[in-house]
DNA sequence: CATATGATGGACT
DNA sequence: GTCCATCATATGG
């Protein structure tokens, strides 16, 4: 059994989260059975210096879940699609970590792009500010052992105004990936 | 209530 | 690469 990971490992800046997330084990529980994914690919978003973030335009549930604590599950509907975030930093602070990506482990399907990976862990608006430490249906663990070979930076997708900084982070040739 | 917009995906060229 | 169906949110009246 993998560790799962704590709080503090989410306590940190967007960026360092997205980062260390790859490699890591999304797990799910579904009617009493495990479903493992390897999260392969993330973005980072941030407060209001974030033109592309939703907390940069004002928002009122959206923005106010970006300053839970951090490890709660922040689920936003876009065009037919759910997309799941992770919240990250300290209190107040307004970052979370999308995930963009999953590879299945112990099952057949697909987790090529934010949109998808939700209907395939079946995640939607009544996991939204739930937290990754007292759910029994969502968590996070330690990959398994599986070595990264290498981490590739770039600039997010999908997004109108991107900051000039590369906040998009997957694991170099995996297939899962939604997009090179 | 009306309207605009987008952190998408899939189909197509 | 381009086009667009579709719907959860945001905002204005």
């Amino acid at each position: 059994m993998a560790k799962k990971l704590k709080k503090d490992f989410f306590s940190r800046n967007a960026k360092v989260v997205a980062r260390e997330l790859l490699g890591k084990s999304l797990a799910r529980k579904i009617n009493g059975k495990f479903y493992k994914t390897r999260i392969v690919e993330t973005e980072a978003y941030f407060d209001e210096k974030d033109p592309a973030s939703k907390a940069s335009r004002g928002n009122g549930d959206l923005k106010k879940t970006m300053k839970m604590p951090a490890g709660t599950i922040l689920v936003y509907g876009v065009h037919n699609n759910w997309l799941v975030n992770f919240v990250t930093g300290r209190k107040g602070k307004a970052e979370a970590v999308l995930i963009r990506a999953v590879e299945p482990l112990n099952f057949n399907g697909n987790g090529k792009g934010p949109g998808l990976l939700t209907r395939l862990l079946k995640i939607n608006k009544k996991h939204h500010k739930e937290n990754l430490f007292n759910s029994s249906e969502i968590w996070v663990e330690e990959g398994n052992g599986t070595k990264i070979i290498e981490i590739v930076e770039k600039y997010r997708i999908g997004v109108s105004k991107d900051i000039p900084e590369k906040m998009r982070f997957y694991i170099k040739d995996n297939k899962h990936v939604s997009r090179k």
